[in-house]
RNA sequence: GGUCGGGUGGCCGAGCGGCUAGGCAGUGGUCUGCAAAACCUCGUACGGCGGUUCGAAUCCGCUCCCGACCUCCA
């Protein structure tokens, strides 16, 4: 299973064959939320789709140190540098709450969403308010450098030197140079304190009402919105490390900034690819918080939103995305949901069976064997172009009937090689819960001990029924039967006797 | 207005020059006490119009829609 890895690169447009730096371990950096508010599922989607490929960098047998940040200051509302109010800032004085109140509160309730999406969690998690030192001293750097201009205590970024001096800005957004510096949008008239409409703040004098504030030589006040990013990756990944991913209307301007600030300061850009997650759509549109078209976990874990007609399991969200590329917009509808949950039982169940298969030892390399070994490594191909995880799983499908195949004997065993098998069932866990990072919820759950409680209920219901069966009493067999389905276990009758499983 | 990305069978969603994924729904079967599950079967889709090519959903041109970014969002 040698083949390389191939990632998309913003920077370059195209499939590149992924080299670390240093060989076998990966930098790599995410962009995370602001901390103003509750997550959307929009933004879960890139937290999800960054832990799949973290897990597969991990199952790879590289040593990842995957930092992912906490923004809380300096991301200021509406459509300039300055003059919008702080995000925190403003959600805590409307709720009247000290800023880290809120801080808090929105961290803890997006730590609690990426566990039940089973998303892990990265190496480190820093904040921005936890590294104002750094971001002074990254803005004195850029200073230093010429790159930076101090008006009224705020610092500027002077894009316009930049542009002259590197070939960099409007590099990874695709933007032309001189559509950005001919800039003559009514909104940017009002900003007089930049040289440019295209500069931008890394460093912003508090106003006196403003509550998070810090000493700096320049003024008291917080560091602009694109800052926490390049001091952060630089402090924890170095100044060029791997990856830096993010959700791609990050692309412009933050990423771009975050790119003009690494060189600015330090001569390096930071990331080597750049990779984009692709939006969220809920009815065709953008999932956003700002325009009200976007539905929390929370609401769509328990049904209570119009645009869905039942709550369905995290896990079942999860598996809706793996089904799409991280790469393409993904439409958010229920029939698509009621679609997906339907798909996440048939692979959790298929590998039920796959694990519960036993070989007698005696198995020939047949055309099955062969075909069986093939798709095995076929799902390896496929997350090796660029994480594709819709391809992977489609495999993964594929083999679900082969498996059901062998469970209903209408293939052998004995066409199937001891190893070949072993593998196989090696893969399914691997990939369905290591890499995809799934959870089988068809399954008893409850923990551990319950889990054997319900195992050992349920084998006295079926042996209790089966009696019912073998007198051709139908009532009382229907009756368990129904009963039990009416509490969520579905019983299956098969020629091997009855198995069950939960609803979800 | 500028830049970029899309339009794929009933729905979702891969593919991105020939071998025409996968899931869900649907069809007709097998199995079953009945059902469910499972298995088998059927279903030739790529917005429109031209062009390049032996061959195009895939490349090029035009055109029509849609979305994203350009201003806060993952």
């Amino acid at each position: 299973m040698q083949q390389e890895l191939k990632i998309q690169n913003s920077l370059s447009r195209q499939k590149e064959v992924f080299k670390p730096i240093h060989e076998g371990r990966v930098g790599m950096y995410v962009c995370g939320p602001t901390v103003y508010s509750d997550v959307h599922l929009g933004n879960c989607r890139t937290f999800v789709s960054f832990d799949v490929i973290y897990r597969y960098l991990t199952y790879l047998g590289y040593k990842v140190r995957y930092v992912r940040n906490i923004t809380d200051v300096g991301h200021l509302e509406g459509d300039t540098d300055i003059g919008g109010e702080d995000k925190i800032s403003k959600k805590a004085r409307l709720e009247q709450l000290e800023p880290m109140e809120v801080v808090q509160r929105y961290t803890v309730g997006f730590h609690d969403v990426m566990q039940v999406l089973n998303a892990l969690p990265p190496s480190i998690e820093p904040r921005a308010t936890q590294h104002i030192i750094e971001q002074i001293d990254m803005v004195q750097s850029i200073l230093d450098n010429g790159y930076g201009y101090v008006e009224n205590g705020s610092v500027y970024f002077d894009t316009n030197k930049f542009v002259k001096e590197t070939d960099y800005y409007g590099k990874l957004s695709g933007r032309k140079v001189e559509d950005l510096m001919t800039e003559t949008r009514d909104d940017l008239k009002n900003q007089s304190e930049k040289r440019h409409p295209s500069d931008f703040a890394i460093w912003i004098k508090a106003s006196p009402e403003h509550i998070m504030r810090w000493q700096s030589p320049w003024s008291v006040g917080f560091p602009g919105w694109h800052l926490e990013c390049s001091a952060m990756s630089t402090k924890y990944l170095g100044q060029t490390f791997d990856i830096h991913g993010g959700g791609n209307d990050l692309k412009f301007p933050h990423h771009e900034n975050e790119v003009a600030q690494n060189i600015g300061s330090c001569g390096h850009a930071p990331a080597n690819y750049w990779l984009h997650t692709n939006m969220l759509l809920m009815n065709g549109k953008k999932m956003s918080k700002s325009d009200g078209n976007s539905i929390t976990p929370e609401e769509l874990f328990t049904g209570n939103n119009p645009n869905v007609s039942k709550g369905y399991s995290p896990m079942v969200l999860r598996f809706f995305m793996l089904q799409s590329h991280y790469g393409s917009t993904l439409d958010l509808t229920d029939v698509a949901l009621l679609a997906a949950e339907k798909g996440y039982k048939r692979i959790m169940e298929a590998n039920q069976t796959l694990q519960g298969l036993q070989h007698s030892g005696n198995g020939s390399a047949s055309e099955l064997d062969q075909r069986i070994q093939g798709q095995i490594a076929q799902v390896h191909i496929e997350m090796n172009d660029d994480f594709n995880t819709p391809k992977a799983l489609a495999v993964l499908f594929d083999l679900a009937t082969t498996i059901n195949r062998l469970q209903g004997g209408q293939d052998k065993l004995s066409d199937v090689q001891p190893e070949t098998l072993a593998q196989l069932q090696q893969v399914f866990q691997d990939f369905l819960f290591d890499v995809f990072g799934l959870k089988d919820e068809t399954a008893t759950g409850g923990g551990q001990g319950n889990a054997d409680l319900m195992n050992g209920l349920m084998d006295i219901i079926i042996e209790v029924r089966k009696g019912a069966k073998e007198t051709k009493d139908w009532p009382t067999a229907d009756l368990i039967r129904n009963k039990l389905g009416e509490m969520g276990v579905q019983l299956k009758d098969g020629p091997e006797g009855t198995s069950w499983t939960r609803d979800i």
